[in-house]
DNA sequence: CAGCAAAAATGACATATGTCAATTACGGCC
DNA sequence: GGCCGTAATTGACATATGTCATTTTTGCTG
C-alpha cells in the first residue's frame, strides 16, 4: 500500500527511529492511522487523555497554553518532519500538557501510545533513542524559560534574533512567524514588538520588515537592550555545529525558533 | 564498608532506582565518591562539561541561570532524596544547562555518567524508568514556563501559594523558601514580592509573614489577581492525588515549589 | 485593478513593576 | 538578654509595557 511506504519512508527519517529494524517500524505503523487537518483544527485538547503521538507529514503544528485572560503561550512551532507529543507517552498521569492546533492545514500520522511503549519495551535500542530525545526538549524548555525570564522584551526579541540568525547563517534572516505569533512566543503584546522592531530600524540596528529582516549591527543589538556583548550567542552555549545533515530535523537543537 | 551500605539504601529509595536489582545497583556505586559541600560551594558550573550526577542525601542544592545582569534566575530546588542533574546525562553535547549550588552544607553522592550509561544499555527497565522520570521533568518544566508567563507578578504568586497549599494539605501554609529566592523564583523583585504579600494582607486574604502564612480567602486571592476561580488549581490538572508515601520524594510531581 | 479583510503600525494614556535609598524587624551569637 | 549583620519593609520615583482606539499597510480574491 502505497501510504503505508510512504509513512515508512518519514518515520524512517525521524531522528527517534534511526537505527531502528524495520520489522519494529512497521509494527509502529499496524495501528496507525492518516490524520489530516485544516488549518485551525484541534489535533488534541490541553488535559485530554494522551492516547496518541504523531508525525507531522506536511503543514504546522502550534502546541500552546491559555494564558487565564485567554491568549495563547506557544510552546512549540513543529514543522514537516517532527514528532508531536512524543514525549508525553511517558508521562504519568497521561495527559496531553498543551494543546495542539494545525496552524496550516496539515497531514499526520498517528501512532498509538501502546505500540510505541511496547517497542519500547522490546528495544531498549529505542528506549535509549527516546531518551536522548527527551533530555533534548528538556534542554529546550531550560533555554526557553531562561529566554522568558529575560528582564526586557527587548531582550527577549534580541535574544531570538540572534538565535535565528545562528541558525540561517546569514545576517538576512527570514521570521518565519507572523509577528502575533512571535509576539507571543516573546510574552509580548504585538504592539509592543512593533515598536520594538521600530526603534531598531531608527537606530539603524536592522532594515526591512514583514518577515524579511537584515541585522545590521548585532553587537548594537546587545548593547541596546543591555545583553552581554561576548563571543557567540545571547543563549544556551550548546556547540554551534551545523545541523545534523542526516535527518530533516526542522527544529533546532537547543531552541525552538519555529522554522527550518 | 558503612557508606556503601548506607548509599545503597539512599539509592533504593530514589524513584529512578526502584525495582533495580542491587547487582546493578552496586554496579552504579562502584565508581561513586562521597562529596560533601559548605553552604555556598558550587557543586557544578554552566556549561561545564557533565560527568557525573548526584544523589542529595542531606542538605540542599539550587539549580540556576543567570541573567544578563547577573541575578540568578532559580530553576529547582532540590531536597534530600533528589538526583541531580541526571537528565543531563542523556543530553549531546553533555554539559550541564545550569549552575548547581549548595545552598546548606550538604551531603552528596557523585555517580559516574558512564555507569548510567553502561546501566541504561544493560536494563532496558532503568531506561524506561528513567524515560518516566524524564517526560516528569519536561513536565514540570512546562508548568513552570506556564507560571513564568503568568503576566502578572501577584497572578505568578498567587499560583505559587494555591500549589503550595494543594501540596501541604492545610490553609496554614508555610514557605519553605527565603523571600529573596522565592522572588528569584517569580521572577520578581524582593520589593515588588514584598508589597505583594503586604497588599493581600490588607484586603484580608492572607495572614502571618515571614515564611508561615494563613490562606483566608483562596478564592478571593484569585480573584485579586484576575486568576480563574475554579474547580481545583491554577495549575495543571496533574491528578491532586496524595504524594506517594512509598519514595520520599522532597519534589511534587508537577511542580517544582522547593519544599517538601 | 479595485476592494476588502487581516495584519501591522501608531498614538495617547494608565499602571505595574523595577530602582535606589532609607528604615525597621528579625535571628544568631557572645 | 543585648548587640549586630542580614533580611524584610517602606517610600519616592522613573519607565517599560500593556490597553484601547485609530490609521495605515499588506496581501488576496474577484
Amino acid at each position: 500500500m502505497n501510504l503505508h511506504i510512504e509513512s515508512l519512508n518519514c518515520l524512517k527519517k525521524a531522528f527517534l527511529f534511526q537505527n531502528v529494524s524495520r520489522a519494529h517500524l512497521e509494527k509502529l505503523l499496524s495501528g496507525a492511522r492518516q490524520t489530516n487537518l485544516k488549518a485551525g483544527r484541534a489535533l488534541f485538547e490541553y488535559e485530554q487523555k494522551a492516547t496518541h503521538f504523531y508525525l507531522l507529514k506536511a503543514g504546522a503544528i502550534h502546541t500552546f497554553r491559555l494564558s487565564p485572560d485567554g491568549d495563547e503561550k506557544v510552546f512549540q512551532v513543529l514543522r514537516p518532519g517532527d514528532l508531536v507529543a512524543e514525549a508525553v507517552m511517558f508521562m504519568e498521569p497521561c495527559v496531553y500538557p498543551v494543546y495542539a492546533r494545525a496552524q496550516k492545514d496539515s497531514a499526520l500520522i498517528a501512532m498509538s501510545r501502546a505500540s510505541l511503549l511496547s517497542l519500547c519495551r522490546e528495544s531498549n535500542d529505542v528506549s535509549l533513542k527516546i531518551l536522548s530525545a527527551l533530555s533534548l526538549r528538556l534542554y529546550q524548555n531550560m533555554n526557553q524559560i531562561d529566554q522568558l525570564t529575560l528582564s526586557s522584551a527587548g531582550q527577549r526579541l534580541v535574544s531570538y534574533l540572534l538565535e535565528v540568525k545562528r541558525h540561517q547563517g546569514a545576517d538576512n534572516i527570514k521570521l518565519p512567524l507572523s509577528q502575533a505569533v512571535l509576539a507571543a512566543r516573546l510574552n509580548v503584546t504585538p504592539e509592543t514588538l512593533s515598536r520594538l522592531f521600530q526603534g531598531f530600524r531608527k537606530k539603524a540596528l536592522i532594515e526591512g520588515r514583514r518577515g524579511h529582516i537584515v541585522l545590521k549591527d548585532t553587537d548594537g543589538l546587545r548593547r541596546a537592550v543591555n545583553l552581554p556583548v561576548m563571543h557567540d550567542a545571547g543563549l544556551a552555549g550548546a556547540a554551534p555545529e551545523q545541523t545534523d545533515p542526516q535527518h530533516e530535523y526542522s527544529e533546532c537543537g537547543c531552541c525552538n525558533l519555529g522554522e527550518v
